[in-house]
DNA sequence: TATGAATGAGACTTCATTCAT
DNA sequence: TATGAATGAAGTCTCATTCAT
């Protein structure tokens, strides 16, 4: 299993440099190789080519976000703790690793539809994860019964990822851990019953 | 003025035609100027370079977007009133141009971040007639006086953009503008003081 | 009609000469272009790619080839006179091209196995002719009329194969023309009735 | 000596199936070290290099054809029967190992010229047993006495050649043993005094 | 002897842009 | 204005060979 191997993770975290650093389509094979410190063939060793690193990229990543989710979904709590905590979690991920934040919120949405068909398919566990929530507060009353889940969920992923682009794009002038109460509390209220 | 030449807007439409039926990235120029029915030289007495092109079709199309919003902003009703309008128009506008939601929803995404910035420069425009709706609506009692204006743009905005962008990458199965009303429900809920 | 634009010869010949003298691994793309005194991106708006310039080498020198051995049949003389004048044609063509021998003797063999197939299937018009002039030999009494056509073919063609590609592989040391009127009558004595 | 280990005929045998079954080109280092059983590096135990892997499986099976060859030769028949027997004997060996017919009538050829010179350096020791054959037969009087040995043997192994390479190009559609027959009359019958 | 992970050079092709007509 | 043939820079991936174990 390759993704056991050091050096999987060596390149992975290299390319989310590479790319932050560079830009999507600067972000060569040979730059990624020589951050990573490795040669350029042995990247091919751990990936079938690019577009497989790119993949690899967002599916590692994301796993922090779906593992987390799948922490706070235990945790108990009411439904809309958990919404706030969901929030919470995904601006502290990408706060912490302003690197990530770039690729996954700019550069890695330059990738051709290929690509982005596949990372969808990634990010689905975790908008899996997210109508749990949603569907759990309806079912105990905390969230309007009568509302369309599919809309609730584009509403709190959409503006989660919203203000996390806007963000990035003001090149992190301001703190987006502050941000979260008050979506939190905008988002409670549209859910609420 | 260039823009007032026939040849200008021929060649804005066949961008958008190229973009949507190939892609972002296998629209060529030269796939746009046989679309255009012009020579590929042709397009270089319009547009200063590619790049040009793609700020063009944004700035061209979204104007029909600012115009729409500037007439409901004027048309006297409620703050709500002229959220759910805002709405409806954006997904009117759409839903009757599919090529269009194509190219604004996935294809210009692939754009590198220079284009993307200069993108979100125009999409300005139509963000402050969105606060505008919202800080009158602050100031007339209907929407929450102590909300950030910002983060609640950015909500409606991110609902309205996700909900779009999921519409395209479905492939356009469900009717967009029957999801308008829910939308508003949730948004005005969101909002409301 | 890509083939009679008179850049689409100047590569053909460009890519003979390029391959004589590099061989065909190091006969790279960019040194055919030099050759023929073009860029790189030229050759490509007159061949779909490298391959496609090596068949056509093959098509269009083969012609010539064809184009004399369909005069030579029409000559009106005996089957043993038009089979001599085919093997002093081929020897003929050959010498007065080294370039071109040591390309179709030596180089085009070594391309792989997709590209020997489009060929072969151009060579066989050439053996086709060959037939001819074997069938004529055997209706008229001339030659064995109860010979294998087919083996008949590939011992001429074996053996005129075999004999060039000697003479190149030895550089040119002896003259090929000086071997026709030997293989002439070793070839019609093997035939003869 | 190298050659005298068991892995050494274990590889070239591994050589002859892995460039068989995957082309000249797609026969890497790797495929016949798997297909050996052996480590990548294991080969370089044994071998110089690739080429020297090339060389010596033309080497090793030429030696059977050689070997049989000087058998005929001494079986002291007619120098007609002896040619006979050596063109049977040729397309016995290639007829009973498909693979190898294969690796030396196709996929061998695709080598570069270095290559092939070495390989015709193997091959002369073939073709001087030929030679023995002919100027016997011109000594005793069964042959041409003026006919030139050299072209003659280049008509004896062209023909040979030709018929092997089109039976595999052809993909052994037909028996190639019940060819020798025609072929050895049309020989003899061009050699005869 | 044997292994196999790592190396790194090298080439085909695309496409935005130019400029002579 | 309009044309479209020509340009040429630039990047992914393969695979023979090495060498630490």
């Amino acid at each position: 299993m390759k993704r056991n191997k050091p050096k999987y993770m060596q390149i992975v975290d290299a390319a989310v440099i590479a790319i932050a650093e560079n830009g999507y389509h600067q972000a060569q094979v040979s730059k990624i190789a020589k951050q990573a410190g490795v040669a350029d063939g042995t990247i091919y060793l751990y990936f079938k080519n690019k577009e497989d690193i790119l993949i690899s990229v967002f599916q590692e990543k994301m796993g922090i976000f779906v593992e987390n989710l799948q922490a706070i979904i235990k945790s108990g709590e009411t439904s809309s703790e958990k919404l706030g905590k969901m929030i919470e979690n995904h601006f502290h991920v990408l706060s912490s690793d302003r690197h990530l934040a770039t690729v996954t919120q700019l550069e890695l949405r330059q990738s051709n539809k290929e690509i982005r068909l596949k990372i969808n398919a990634i990010l689905k566990e975790y908008l899996i994860l997210l109508d749990q929530i949603l569907i759990e507060g309806m079912l105990n009353g905390e969230f309007n019964q009568t509302m369309d889940v599919r809309v609730a969920r584009q509403m709190v992923f959409g503006t989660i990822d919203e203000i996390t682009t806007s963000w990035v794009m003001n090149e992190y002038r301001y703190d987006l851990m502050e941000q979260a109460p008050k979506i939190q509390q905008l988002l409670i209220n549209a859910l609420k019953a």
